[in-house]
DNA sequence: GCGGATCAC
DNA sequence: TATGGTGATCCGC
């Protein structure tokens, strides 16, 4: 026993233990829209109240500990470097930043697209009872999206039902409908395509569009192709409902007629006809006037030269609204400056620890650091950061190319006894069998996953010798993996709570149909 | 090629 | 009572 402990008997009298600061990862996610002025520490103390003490409060702890220890192991390495070579990195990265500086194209229009609190609000819509009440999409288990009521008490998307509910006891869990959330983004998209045929969705409720060419026959267009019926009624003095629809089309006109408005519940009309105008912002207001009038969802959109500050730029102005950042040099100096890592798309929670505890909270301390980021990182993180600090970003809106993996996997009470765990595997190989068959895909490497009852991940994988999708070979693969881990785990039982597989894909049917198509058209 | 980690939604 | 599923990428072997 080691007597220099503190004794913990003495706390006993402590009826509240304070969540520890060392409990990052456990922390109310606010980075994002939605959550301003809310009681943090208070929110803090109740998540950390319903997760001490269980499994998975356990494993973050030990993963908290590892990010610690990296960080550590950072310092160290920063502690040799010399003032030679710090020298030397300046020189790289100014010589990195002026290359990168040749590549900016301020030419383009990219704009962000990103429905409001999307699933909470399709829910909000279709039941009127939910208006006016916090509410969130999910279940006991994982909630998915929470609208903006909810949101004042903390409660958000990737958090468990049931501490949602600790946060905010009146809050609805509605169960997650996606067949008609997918309805609901096609109609989306069969607006975005007016704008931009090529757009980029980057999941269902949001999308990347080049506004570019569209801003060139917009140019030249008639009033009346910009001229929409739109619908303005006041709800509380601000937030202001819109609803309106195409000026051409008469008979959609008479149908949308006998709705009701869903914030101030009137019917519609009156309405009135809205001109917008030829420049971007209108271009934009457009758009999204337009959507909500097909689904009575308000979207939110940034527009910048580039994708990565347009994303940052739809988050700004959020809900209902859209930001603009002009496309000189200087506009975008002044806004990338003062934005914290974290806002980025790809510098997440870790990756904002490890820049901060070098001084990086802000973009420009990625300039102001960058001999100390050229040492410390590989050149692959060290050019994207670079690429951040200049505000530099992708211009070209593309689809998804071929995708490079498919992969199921299931959560489940844990399970130890190896009859059930083999039949666990069947059944998921079966699963990932049928999906790679419906797309006609092969591949040659197959891993298994799998989650302990102590929320340990691991994978095991192999690569064969021949292209497959087939269920024997994907399940005779993995059940040998998972023998060694039972295997291995001996003479504990292996306990699982998740077991999932992935298959990398080198082969796919409908490119090859493609192709043969492309060389020989006349098979048509 | 493998396994762990991180990230986004 | 109770903390997801899918796809991608990067790093260090």
């Amino acid at each position: 026993m080691n007597t220099d402990s503190p004794d913990t008997s003495k706390q006993k009298s402590d009826s509240v233990s304070k969540p520890s600061s060392l409990m990052t990862r456990m922390e109310l996610n606010d980075h994002k829209a939605g959550m301003e002025g809310l009681d943090k520490a208070k929110i803090n103390q109740i998540i950390y109240e319903a997760s001490k003490g269980s499994k998975y409060f356990e494993n973050e702890k030990k993963k908290e500990e590892q990010v610690k220890e990296r960080i550590e192991e950072q310092k160290r390495r920063m502690e040799k470097i010399t003032a030679e070579q710090l020298q030397h990195g300046l020189k790289q990265a100014d010589g990195l930043l002026s290359e990168l500086e040749s590549l900016f194209d301020l030419s383009r229009y990219i704009v962000h697209v990103d429905m409001d609190a999307f699933y909470a609000a399709v829910e909000m819509r279709d039941n009127p009872s939910l208006r006016y009440k916090p509410m969130a999409v999910g279940g006991m288990g994982m909630l998915s999206t929470s609208n903006y009521l909810a949101r004042k008490f903390g409660v958000r998307a990737a958090m468990p039902g049931f501490i949602g509910l600790k946060l905010c006891p009146n809050l609805i869990l509605v169960k997650s409908n996606q067949e008609k959330y997918s309805a609901v983004s096609k109609e989306i998209r069969a607006i975005m395509v007016d704008y931009d045929p090529n757009y980029c969705p980057l999941s269902l409720d949001e999308a990347y569009l080049d506004f570019t060419d569209h801003m060139k026959t917009r140019e030249t267009s008639s009033d009346k192709d910009r001229s929409f019926l739109v619908k303005n009624c006041s709800v509380d003095d601000e937030s202001k409902c819109m609803y309106s629809t195409q000026f051409s089309n008469s008979s959609q006109i008479e149908k949308e007629m006998l709705l009701i408005c869903p914030v101030c519940n009137k019917p519609y009309p009156p309405y009135e006809v809205k001109l917008f105008d030829k420049d971007i912002e209108d271009a934009v207001n457009e758009m999204r006037c337009r959507i909500e009038q097909r689904t009575r969802l308000t979207a939110s959109a940034g527009i910048a030269p580039n994708m990565m500050l347009a994303k940052v730029c739809s988050d700004k102005n959020k809900p209902n609204g859209q930001y603009r950042i002009q496309a000189c040099r200087d506009s975008i100096k002044e806004f990338i400056d003062d934005l914290p890592i974290r806002k980025i798309s790809g510098i997440g929670k870790i990756s904002e620890q490890m820049l901060n505890a070098l001084g990086v909270v802000k973009c420009r301390d990625l300039y102001q650091h960058r001999s100390l980021l050229y040492h410390l990182y590989s050149d692959i993180s060290f050019h994207y950061f670079m690429r951040i600090c200049l505000g530099l970003g992708s211009t070209t809106v593309e689809r998804d190319s071929e995708r490079k993996s498919m992969s199921t996997e299931r959560t489940f009470r844990d399970m130890s006894n190896p009859s059930d765990l083999y039949d666990k595997c069947l059944e998921l190989s079966e699963s990932l069998s049928k999906d790679l068959n419906e797309e006609g895909l092969k591949g040659k490497t197959v891993t298994l996953k799998i989650k302990t009852s102590t929320f340990e991940v691991k994978t095991r994988a192999q690569t064969i010798p021949d292209y497959i999708w087939d269920q024997e070979t994907i399940y005779n693969t993995c059940k040998e993996l998972l023998r060694i881990e039972i295997a291995n785990a001996q003479p504990k039982p292996l306990t699982l709570r998740l077991m999932g597989k992935n298959l990398l894909i080198c082969f796919s049917l409908r490119i090859l149909v493609a192709a043969v198509l492309a060389k020989y058209p006349s098979l048509i």
